[in-house]
DNA sequence: TTAGTGACTGTAG
DNA sequence: GCTACAGCCACTA
């Protein structure tokens, strides 16, 4: 059964280039819903078991915060992975976020 | 089949 | 700036 909402999920996660992040609501306008980002963090929930590897961590909520840390091994998995790319957070929020904002224009 | 839930966001007060 | 409400789609029980 193709869902067809996972697969652009996805797909477009694993655009995100290095070091860079994107939000929910960012991904969900691209697929056409942009009220449907729950559905997009929910769908990055069910990635981690997927074969290929989903760049989870880079999606973050519009403030910039680790919601979704606690869905990972650990809750540090996601900071220290963020951090391994340059990429500073303070208090579960990215430091410089706007900056560091990747919008798939490309897709 | 119906109901409940969720890593969110935008609008309104 | 903050709090509160509604909407969105797919999954699980």
């Amino acid at each position: 059964m193709e869902t067809g909402f996972f697969e652009k999920v996805y797909d477009i996660v694993r655009q995100i280039p290095y070091g860079r992040v994107t939000t929910y609501g960012i991904i969900a306008a691209h697929i056409g819903s942009p009220q449907a980002a729950r559905m997009v963090g929910w769908a990055l929930n069910k990635s981690a078991g997927e074969k290929e590897f989903i760049p989870a961590h880079r999606v973050v909520n519009r403030k910039g915060l680790l919601t979704g840390k606690h869905y990972f091994a650990n809750e540090n998995t996601m900071k220290e992975m963020l951090e391994s790319e340059g990429i500073k957070i303070i208090d579960n929020q990215i430091q410089n976020f706007k900056d560091l904002l990747w919008h798939p224009d490309s897709y």
